[in-house]
DNA sequence: GTCTATAATACGATAGAC
DNA sequence: GTCTATCGTATTATAGAC
């Protein structure tokens, strides 16, 4: 029987958490692979040991958020366009974002669309995003109704990263996020 | 009397033009000056001739943009805190956007936060945001206030140069955008 | 005002030792 | 699994000719 993957320095995990903080904070571009690896006191070989490239580093970090965006649309696919399922998407969105580090990488998302751009993880995650923002909307909504779904997911997105709020937990950051994403989306 | 500056080829606007495009397109770190100069027809070395650094190219993209929000703010800052006067900034705000070649630039600042963040030009324009954030919330307001006030500025960004939206001209998407906004400031 | 040529440096990525 | 050393290429920026 396989036991869980249990090494005692988990160097590759480490790779992956320094580069989503090195990401979030400065950009993907900025960010070079000798930046990460002397953080972890280690050398950008050590680094290519365990990603064949820089990119391979980024769709590892995206690959559970993905997952959890497309279950989510699949399941909102299939239920009727009313604006209690808005809500309930809304609020399943939400507790993804809620999950692990998920925080630092949706910052990254949304503060560095331009350079995601041409990168293969960073065009799957934008048609994901736009998939979540379409069944928001009702069938041939109007621009206005679209602008507000797009404006109810960045709603959440902000409530689970940004800290320029004053006088705010991370918990009331998040309802007031949720509280506004569904006053879009009525 | 000096006359206005009407050179024949304004390789200078050329330049500031296209980096802008780029900039907007692929971000400002994957630009260089090597392709701006490309795009132009002339050499990396003419383009040094204009501009003493590639952060001087933008800080001359930001000024128009950034004097007058600058305006706006200090104009905002003397009314009363009332959602007639955050409706007219608001107004005013879509204007500022609608003027000259600013849709290009509204989105590169939109989609390139992370990189503009250690640049000179980039924090003066996160701090005018903030500013102009800060006049669209009534004293004391809540986390939920807050969220709404930059929510409202985002609307107008991404109705300004947003193009994913199904079936809209311009004009509805800027009619949408200021209604939207008009409703997250309320 | 634009050019050629180059300096100085950093990047992503690889080879091969240990 | 990490290292040293390096390849090939790109970058920003400068010097000096025309």
């Amino acid at each position: 029987m396989v036991v869980a993957d249990e090494r005692r320095t988990d160097t590759r995990g480490q790779i992956r958490q320094v580069a989503l903080e090195l990401f979030a904070e400065q950009g993907y571009e900025k960010t070079s692979l000798r930046e990460i690896a002397e953080r972890l006191g280690i050398t950008k070989a050590a680094v290519y040991y365990h990603f064949k490239t820089k990119e391979e580093i980024l769709r590892t970090l995206f690959d559970e958020l993905l997952a959890g965006m497309e279950e989510l649309t699949a399941w909102a696919a299939e239920q009727p366009r009313t604006a209690e399922v808005r809500g309930e998407v809304l609020r399943r969105y939400q507790a993804l974002l809620g999950g692990g580090a998920t925080a630092p990488l949706i910052r990254f998302v949304q503060e560095s669309q331009a350079s995601l751009k041409d990168l293969a993880p960073g065009e799957e995650m934008k048609q994901r995003f736009a998939a979540l923002a379409r069944v928001l909307v009702p069938e041939d909504g109007s621009a206005e109704e679209q602008l507000r779904a797009r404006l109810a997911v960045i709603a959440l997105h902000l409530g689970a990263f940004s800290d320029d709020v004053a006088d705010a937990t991370p918990e009331q950051r998040g309802a007031a996020a949720l509280a506004v994403a569904l006053d879009l989306a009525r």
